[in-house]
DNA sequence: ATTCTGACA
DNA sequence: TGTCAGAA
């Protein structure tokens, strides 16, 4: 489940490739990679090479223009996604809780009990 | 042949 | 956003 991923962020696509795909001009294309709104890879010729993903991201800019939405409403947008993925790892990353602790307690019990924990790795293990 | 950057009758 | 120029 982790190749696929690997797959479609490998920039192998030229341009062109990805105008036909998207259906946008170029010139739409590195004025959206202008705004920061893409980040698509360089080749040595300094050419832009995309992957998979680049191309869905683009697809999406593309329908939340359609939706009316402009440059600075999409900038905001993805802000606010990285804003929250931070936070996630953060909370990934928190340290064990006084909650933390008594739920682990209790699994040892059950399981010294003879009975299996249904609860799976939901706490940082070292 | 393709793509890149910069500029604007 | 289109389009043309000059370079890579």
């Amino acid at each position: 489940m982790k190749e696929k991923e690997l797959r479609r962020s490998l920039a192998v696509l030229p341009i062109g490739t990805v105008m036909k795909l998207a259906n946008l001009t170029a010139r739409q294309i590195r004025y959206y990679e202008e705004q920061g709104l893409s980040h698509p890879e360089r080749n040595a010729g300094n050419r832009r090479m995309f992957s998979l993903n680049d191309v869905d991201r683009l697809l999406e800019i593309k329908d939340y223009l359609a939706a009316g939405i402009n440059i600075a409403g999409i900038k905001e947008i993805y802000a606010q996604q990285q804003q929250k993925a931070k936070q996630q790892a953060a909370d990934l990353a928190r340290p064990l809780t006084d909650n933390d602790v008594r739920q682990i307690l209790h699994d040892e019990f059950l399981n010294i009990g003879g009975f299996k924990s249904k609860h799976g790795p939901e706490f940082p293990t070292h």
